[in-house]
DNA sequence: TTAGGGTTAG
């Protein structure tokens, strides 16, 4: 037989899939055993189709092995991902010199160079890189060049990308695509897209399916949605439409810039899809707080048989902490064991934050000891599920547990033990926390500035707050509204009105819903009741902001405290959104202090319909008859409390003074200094009534 | 002879 016409067999046996042991014993008859372009092939079949082990028995048994053999059996571990055995391999074959006929080419040098960026070891690439640079054919080798400017980009360093990628006179449109993702997987969002517009308008390169995948990448991330319309009917006009990553990721585009509705249209309108189009749409749901449309999705993805991942799992558990469904959590939680995903980190993390919504610590807490390895996002999500159960004094134990078993806190995980904090309010702590975030370098984060200003806050230290808001250099408007927020928990309406004037005058940002939010809520505390009324009338009309449910309640309970109950009742009957129970709240505290029964009794049938367990809206109405002497309606009342078996929710009031923390409860006769509190709390009591300014003897006995 | 770029969650 011919070596061509065994070449031609080779071929066509390669192509109807025969396997590589059937191939092998027929060249080993026609002996061809040792013409290396054989077995270069076979050992690629081998590794490819059989087993790496395989290769590597056909490779050891070869005395002269070429650069193409060696190559091929590099690219079989860098396909599995095995990098290091690729640099391993890589050693040998720079000191098997008796072997090895050739120097290592360019095609060595790719898979090289991609392993040291799939271990972000940028030590060694710049040696090969060095390497590279001597070899003007290698230099500008197009494949060689894509490795190099993966590796400078894997590891956060787009100015050499840059460099690399400008010693190319024309490159093509995968360079082109690289650097674009480049710039999208290190946060240049606006850089991806300029890279882009620059190669098709100023170079005239069309875009493929993987260049757009890019760029709407980075428009998801920068929410911007009208840039979609124009890549789909690019991937319309060019029949891009078969490709399935790329309608996923515009899927995702629409998901992220709210555009709820075109999503689930494109959803439906999508020629094929995958467990990747159902997460999306699924975590599109999730993230617009459908909960119900996001559960009924991922039941219907199991049902028409699409093979659930990790991420899809995730999706769908989001989807039950949404809705606190427990029962379908737990079902989602059952399948994830029987699919091997419940080791999975995220899996586990996100079976963590479901049954912590669901209020069930126990079995969170379960699935934590029972992770294989834990990272610094589950610590993160146990820590923060203890704060959201009321627990936050064990969020502190959880933190420590985690510096202890040597996880550094990222800035995610930094916020939620904060906030943690800021539940209880220690002041003490507050500052330990503090000075962790300086030494840790967390101090220039704009998050974690932003849960800092909250703490102080909550702890009762405004001036703490003010500190390390004066401190930020980028006021964004988060932390505007932050500080706004503090001001309003301390009293402190006008200053929180002045800092609302300078950002706006200054531009330092454009306020929004939560602005507002917090500036009515200051309002709201300090009496500044016309001032209130009239920031709602600028948020409607200057800002066209739609008033939320939030918002609402507090006009209604400003207008209702200076007695426009009408006015307050019309908002009411205005709003958009279903009423929530604090709105008629707010309207049945006003009725209280104005003694409009009438109104007071339409405010509490709407609550008692809409949150019949609060025992708080009966006592108020039951105030109401006692006020204005109705004594048989009142009866009524407290009898239907006793009937339901309500209790009173008691709240806890936490003081720390000095380094101890002191606790009481509405009536409280438990601290060792009961009799001096009272007395001054009468001697304060009848300042009040007197009129007298209080502030300064406060001031006085608390020698602030 | 061998060949470079991609989508979802945390």
């Amino acid at each position: 037989m011919k070596r061509r016409d065994l070449f031609v067999d080779l071929f066509r046996a390669c192509n109807s899939g025969k396997s590589a042991t059937q191939l092998h014993s027929q060249i080993l008859r026609t002996g061809f055993a040792y013409d290396s372009f054989f077995v270069t092939k076979l050992n690629s079949l081998y590794a490819k189709y059989t087993s790496i082990e395989e290769a590597y028995q056909l490779f050891d048994e070869t005395p002269q092995r070429t650069v193409y053999l060696w190559n091929s059996m590099l690219r079989s571990h860098c396909r599995e991902k095995q990098w290091k055995r690729t640099l391993l391999l890589f050693k040998h074959m720079l000191s098997d010199k008796f072997k090895l006929e050739q120097r290592p080419d360019n095609f060595t040098v790719s898979i090289v160079l991609k392993a040291c960026a799939g271990l972000k070891w940028l030590k060694l690439g710049k040696m090969v890189h060095g390497y590279v640079k001597k070899d003007q054919k290698m230099a500008l080798d197009m494949f060689v060049g894509a490795e190099l400017i993966e590796l400078y980009s894997e590891c956060g360093k787009m100015g050499e990308a840059l460099k690399v990628f400008q010693e190319f006179p024309k490159p093509d449109v995968v360079l082109w695509t690289i650097m674009v993702t480049g710039y999208e997987l290190n946060g240049y969002l606006e850089e991806a897209v300029t890279f882009f517009s620059r190669m098709v308008v100023k170079e005239g390169i069309s875009p493929d399916p993987v260049t757009l995948i890019s760029l709407v990448s980075a428009c998801a991330q920068l929410r911007h949605g009208m840039l979609g319309n124009c890549v789909l009917g690019f991937v319309i006009r060019r029949g891009f439409e078969a490709d399935i990553s790329l309608t996923n990721s515009l899927l995702n585009l629409y998901a992220k810039s709210g555009s709820v509705k075109i999503a689930a249209n494109l959803f439906k309108w999508m020629i094929e899809r995958d467990v990747v189009s159902w997460s999306s749409m699924i975590a599109c749901y999730v993230r617009n707080e459908a909960a119900v449309k996001a559960l009924e999705l991922f039941n219907e993805m199991i049902n028409q048989g699409v093979e659930p991942n990790a991420i899809s799992m995730v999706s769908g558990l989001q989807a039950c902490a949404l809705a606190c469904n427990l029962e379908e959590g737990k079902k989602i939680h059952d399948l994830a064991a029987k699919k091997g995903f419940d080791t999975d980190v995220s899996v586990s993390t996100a079976l963590i934050d479901m049954y912590m919504k669901c209020f069930s610590t126990d079995e969170a807490v379960d699935v934590f000891r029972k992770m294989p390895w834990k990272d610094v996002v589950c610590w993160a999500a146990l820590l923060s599920g203890y704060a959201q159960n009321g627990m936050a004094y064990m969020s502190m134990g959880v933190f420590r547990d985690m510096l202890s078993n040597e996880t550094q806190p990222d800035a995610v995980a930094m916020v939620k033990i904060l906030s943690a904090s800021s539940e209880l309010g220690i002041l003490q702590q507050a500052i330990c926390l503090h000075g962790y975030v300086i030494r840790s370098g967390f101090e220039n984060s704009a998050f974690v500035g932003v849960s800092l200003i909250e703490l102080y806050s909550k702890c009762g230290s405004l001036c703490d707050a003010v500190k390390v808001f004066e401190g930020i250099f980028d006021k964004d408007v988060v932390i505007l509204s932050a500080m706004i927020a503090g001001y309003g928990m301390h009293g402190q309406g006008r200053e929180a009105l002045k800092l609302f004037d300078w950002m706006v005058k200054s531009s330092a940002a454009s306020p929004n819903n939560v602005t507002f939010l917090s500036l009515l809520s200051a309002c709201s505390h300090s009496g500044l009741i016309q001032e209130g009324i009239n920031i709602f009338d600028i948020m409607v009309h200057e800002y066209k902001v739609d008033p939320s449910s939030e918002h609402c309640g507090i006009l209604v309970d400003l207008l209702g405290r200076i007695g426009e109950l009408d006015k307050a009742m019309d908002i009411i009957k205005q709003m958009p959104t279903p009423v929530q129970p604090h709105v008629w709240g707010a309207l049945l505290g006003a009725c209280r202090i104005h003694q409009n029964i009438e109104m007071g009794e339409v405010a509490a049938k709407n609550l008692f319909h809409l949150d019949p367990n609060h025992s708080g809206y009966y006592i108020l109405l039951s105030n109401i008859y006692a006020l204005s002497e109705k004594w048989v309606n009142m009866e009524k009342i407290r009898t239907s409390i006793r009937e339901k078996g309500l209790k009173k929710m008691f709240g806890l009031s936490v003081i720390e003074i000095g380094n101890e923390v002191h606790s009481f409860v509405a009536d409280d006769k438990f601290h060792p200094d009961c009799e001096q509190i009272y007395e001054l709390l009468r001697q304060l009591e009848m300042k009040m009534r007197s009129g007298v300014k209080l502030f300064h003897d406060a001031e006085f006995y608390f020698g602030a």
